[in-house]
DNA sequence: CATGCAGTTCAAAACGACTTGAACTATAGG
DNA sequence: CCTATAGTTCAAGTCGTTTTGAACTGCATG
């Protein structure tokens, strides 16, 4: 946790504790990011990658952020498999690098996709798996059954929400995105 | 929590334990209703109320549900607020009793409306205040502060992507949650 | 105005999600 | 092969949220 030294000129700006700025524009995107539920220092991290525009290290972004190496480990492993952050190796150095790919929107679809859909369709088969239940009962009213049907209803609808909202969000909110491809440093 | 005994012969079917297909209904919508950002239970006593189509108790759905009493009274509380449970006075009875309303959806607009908009608000404002802080120190280069504005763009987006999204469930799916007002018994 | 029941409140307990940190594995250099 | 450093894993701890249950309020009745 501490005992890191770095004596290390290559990237100078990352070794100077957040500015009060950074740390604000930091902990909103944590903050967006946690509503799109993720982790909020998930966010975190790949915000300060994408402000610093290097690649930091594992220790950097641990010491920048103030967690912990194991935290740092585990967010940045699920980063990377979100296709978020990039993991390149350093030339003069043992250790990896990372840095933000721009695209953060594609965390969010790949999760909600993976995620999301996968909790809908589990509670549709339950919703499935009550109604056959009910419908093998006679003592069960037939209107019971009917509502068990439109509660079915529930997760279609759930689930094309969610479809329309990640089709909007490619269209609308992705070509936003782009935007953070290229900045005139 | 126990002690509750029913002389009411009112409503018969409130007395017996939830049959299996019950509950697993109830956990459903339960999960669903969590999964909106709401308290798994909320959509728990919500389900109960729909699929009895009856006017139950407080101490019913405490015992239906096994949730303490206290429990039981705020999260009516909330539902009321929401408008997607009524209180209603029973005739022969001191107590009150309370029946589902059918647009469920009429919940996550609410919530979604009071809570996230001004959640989003604030991330915003955070940005724009990390701007200027930022454009106010000299030594902070200017491909620095595009970023920044580039962040605020997130918060756009994802406002703008919950409008979006608020319209099309209200036309959408609310057209569909529509269903729930009648069915043939 | 005492009693009993319905309903509310809130401090404390239970719970779950996230983070930590120490032990471990992997890798590069001498 | 030995050592040092980077990176991973996971049991235990922390922290925020939800639930409980006991005390309390309100109200109707005898």
């Amino acid at each position: 946790m501490k005992g890191y030294l770095w004596t290390r000129a290559q990237a100078p700006e990352a070794a100077k504790p957040a500015a009060d700025w950074e740390a604000i524009a930091i902990d909103a995107v944590g903050n967006t990011i946690e509503f799109w539920g993720f982790k909020r220092n998930q966010g975190r991290v790949w915000a300060l990658l994408y402000l610093r525009d290097v690649a930091l290290t594992a220790a950097e972004i641990e010491r920048e952020l103030g967690l912990s190496k194991g935290g740092v480990s585990m967010l940045l492993r699920d980063l990377e498999r979100w296709g978020v952050v990039l993991r390149v190796r350093s030339p003069h150095d043992a250790s990896w690098r990372y840095k933000a790919e721009t695209d953060l929107l594609k965390m969010a679809r790949r999760v909600i996709e993976e995620r999301e859909f996968s909790f809908i369709a589990r509670v549709r088969a339950d919703l499935e798996e009550a109604r056959r239940l009910a419908e093998s009962d006679p003592s069960v009213a037939k209107s019971k059954v009917a509502r068990l049907e439109k509660m079915e209803l529930l997760a279609d609808a759930t689930e094309k929400a969610l479809r329309l909202f990640l089709k909007t969000s490619k269209l609308d909110v992705g070509t936003m995105f782009g935007v953070f491809g290229s900045d005139g440093d």
